[in-house]
This record gives C-alpha cells, sequence and structure tokens, in this order.
DNA sequence: TGCAAAGCGGAGGATGCCTCCGTATCGTAT
DNA sequence: ATACGATACGGAGGCATCCTCCGCTTTGCA
C-alpha cells in the first residue's frame, strides 16, 4: 500500500530497541502536549532513559521528529487509500484534507510543523514528500480529472494552504472548518464568476 | 488616519531613547534574519548596549517583539487606507492582501508570526488586532457589499489563511502569489458551479 | 560461561534566560 | 559652571537547556 519505504533506524538489540520505542513515544507525546521546541532532557527523563541515550539515537531534535513522523505520514497515506476507495473524487479530496486538518488539532501543532517539514530538504523530509504526493496527488489527479479542481493547481499548493490554517497554535474548530471550506472553493475551476486576481 | 494610538514606551531621556531606538532596530533585524526565537543577548550585543539595558526596557520577548511590530501595524494599516481609496473594492482587498503577503517574504516569517500574534490575548495585541480589522474590515465590507466577496466570512478567517501561506519561513514569491490566488478565489460567492464542501 | 561489541547514562562545558545592584550619565536648579 | 538627585547602564551570576564525551554495564554469540 505504501510506495516507498520509509527510513527507520530503529536498532536490533533489545535493550536499544527498548529504548527506541519508549523515545519515541514520550517525544510524540511531550512534543504533542508542549510543542516540538520541548525540552529534550524532559523527553528523556519521561522515557525513563538517560539524556545520552536520546542524544546517541537521535543526534539532533531533527531527527528525534523525524522518527515521529514517520508514523503519522504513514497514517496520512494511508487515510488516502481509503478515502479514495470509498468516496467520489473530489469528496476524497475533501475528506483527506479534512482528516488532515482535523487530526492536526488534536496533536497541537504537529501537522502544521509536519507540513513545514515536507519543505525542508533534508533526504529523510524528502523520502516523507514522495510518499505523501503519491497518496495525495493520486486523490488530486483524479479530482482534476473528473473537473472538478484547476488543472493548475499542485499537491504542494494544496497542503501548504491546508498546514497552514492551524499553524497559529488555538484555533477553533468550527473557524478551522470555514477556513477549509474556503480553500476548497478556491480549488474548483473558476467555472463562472469567480475569477482569480491574476489568473 | 489611525483610529486607535497604540501604546509606545519610547522614554524620555537621551540617552535611554538612543538605546531604545537601537534595540528596535537591531530585533527587527534579528527577528527578520533568524526568526522570532533568536537570543536576546544577541540582539542587546547587535545594538551595543548590555543584556541588563534589554530586560529593563522590554522585560519579555513579547515585549519586544510588541515594539517591532507597532511600526509594521502602522504600516499594514496606512496601505489599507491607501487601496481603499485608489481601487476598486475586491482589487483593494487583494492588493492589500498581495502587500501584506510580499512584506512577509522580505520579513522573513516577522510576518506570519504576527498574525498568529494577533491571535493572542495580550492587552496590546488586541489593541493591534482592533486597528488592523478597522482598516481590514474596511476593504472587506466594501468587497462584501459589491457582491464579489462571500457574506459570511469574517476578517479573521481570511487574515488567517493569507498568513498561513508563508508560515514555513521560506517559500517562493512565485508559489505564495499562486496560493494567495487560490485564497482568493475561495472568498468569491459560490456563484455558478463552484460550492464548498459543506456549505 | 566468557568476551567483544554495543549500548547506557550522567558529568560538564557552552550558551541563553533573566535578576540584581554598584557605577555612570543626564537634566535641572542654583 | 557646578552640584545633586533621578534615571539609566551593563555585566556578573544563578538557573535551565543543549550537546559531547567517556567510563561502566548489558547483550548476544560462540
Amino acid at each position: 500500500m505504501a510506495p516507498q519505504p520509509l527510513p527507520c533506524t530503529r536498532p536490533t538489540r533489545a535493550d536499544a530497541a527498548r529504548n527506541y520505542d519508549r523515545l519515541v513515544t514520550a517525544a510524540r507525546e511531550t512534543f504533542a502536549e508542549h510543542g516540538t521546541d520541548s525540552s529534550l532532557e524532559e523527553i528523556a527523563r519521561r522515557a525513563g532513559v538517560g539524556i545520552g541515550t536520546l542524544y546517541r539515537r537521535f543526534p539532533s531534535r531533527t531527527a528525534l521528529l523525524e522518527a515521529v513522523y514517520v508514523e503519522e505520514i504513514q497514517s496520512v497515506c494511508d487515510r488516502a487509500y481509503d478515502f479514495d476507495r470509498e468516496l467520489e473524487p473530489f469528496d476524497a479530496l475533501a475528506a483527506w484534507l479534512r482528516s488532515f486538518l482535523g487530526y492536526g488539532l488534536s496533536k497541537g501543532t504537529l501537522a502544521s510543523e509536519l507540513t513545514v517539514a515536507l519543505g525542508k530538504d533534508s533526504p529523510f523530509f524528502k523520502a516523507c514528500k514522495v510518499n505523501v504526493q503519491e497518496a495525495g496527488n493520486l486523490l488530486l489527479d483524479k479530482a482534476k480529472a473528473a473537473g472538478e479542481v484547476r488543472a493548475e493547481l499542485d499537491l504542494a499548493d494544496v497542503m501548504r494552504l491546508v498546514g497552514g490554517i492551524n499553524m497559529g497554535r488555538d484555533i477553533e474548530p468550527e473557524q478551522a472548518n470555514r477556513l477549509l471550506d474556503i480553500v476548497l472553493c478556491g480549488l474548483r475551476p473558476a467555472a463562472a464568476a469567480a475569477s482569480p486576481a491574476k489568473g
């Protein structure tokens, strides 16, 4: 189902693997609760391992974020394929974007920071991007083929807009959905009255 | 022209006023270059004053941000009134949002962080919000009255979407403008074919 | 059971945040 | 011009976090 294997550095030795899992779990929880600026020492404490262990496994904050993101990315992609099977083209795209948004609302800023991360240049994030693009483009292309989305749009644009919606930490779910509606409207072909400012 | 006086704490004594200006200038440059997480000690060094001076004048990072934002806010509001005089309703709104975006592109993440800040609860940011709302609503209401923007949208929604566009630090100006076009399309009434996902 | 490889964890140097207070400067009154 | 009180300056220092380094422990294989 997932076309590209995402890099995974989970170690093989029993104790190391156990600590790896503890760290990723603690990191996911802590990042979700206190944002991605959380203290790494706090995460190590929460995981019940020494700070040295954290740094050996994850040489930088980014590396730890990557490990957390792998699972989130996987989940995001899986849902795209689900919606593709179950819904009509535009609805599938809309549902996917809405689920992406709802997921972000429940996980603090993780989703929006993830969107930012997908713009980064690291090899890891590029690999993630490939996967998300493959899943998202499936939905987007079908919606385009059905004439329900403007042909000149690309997925990066759409993701960026949706990711920007809950960028500012606290947003009411109601407002978030309203903003998504605006974006969804903007995706549709300028069939009649509407035309963008410059083309 | 600007309806509400924004608070200003610029001191009166000569040396203090000079240092105040140096600090605000250094802060604006540093925040634009390295984001609002920049070291305050770095800013003090850049301004050529001691760290103590910075903290006496600006008891917190937020206080320093406020001083930087005052001028930006003023400039954003002024432009709204200019566009209102010079352009047709929808074009004025579009031009204002586009200038807001262009300004953000040239100033790093300042503009988008400003958008986030406008959602905050501090008295200062509330005052800023009042001013921006007054200016923005002038444009938005006229565009609504002209039937070119959906009546149920509010300014906070629009600002948030636009602010989200260049949230992720590095964005190509070309892409940013494309995203703004999508948003602008989304603002227009669902005249014919286009209709939002849920109403 | 023994041993080498792999992993563990925390001490410690560097940096940033913020406070406190002795010293220097400014503006005014004489 | 001078003196003096009010105001401002600046950096030392306490605390938190980041990240590195290295001596000790655990693991898994022979």
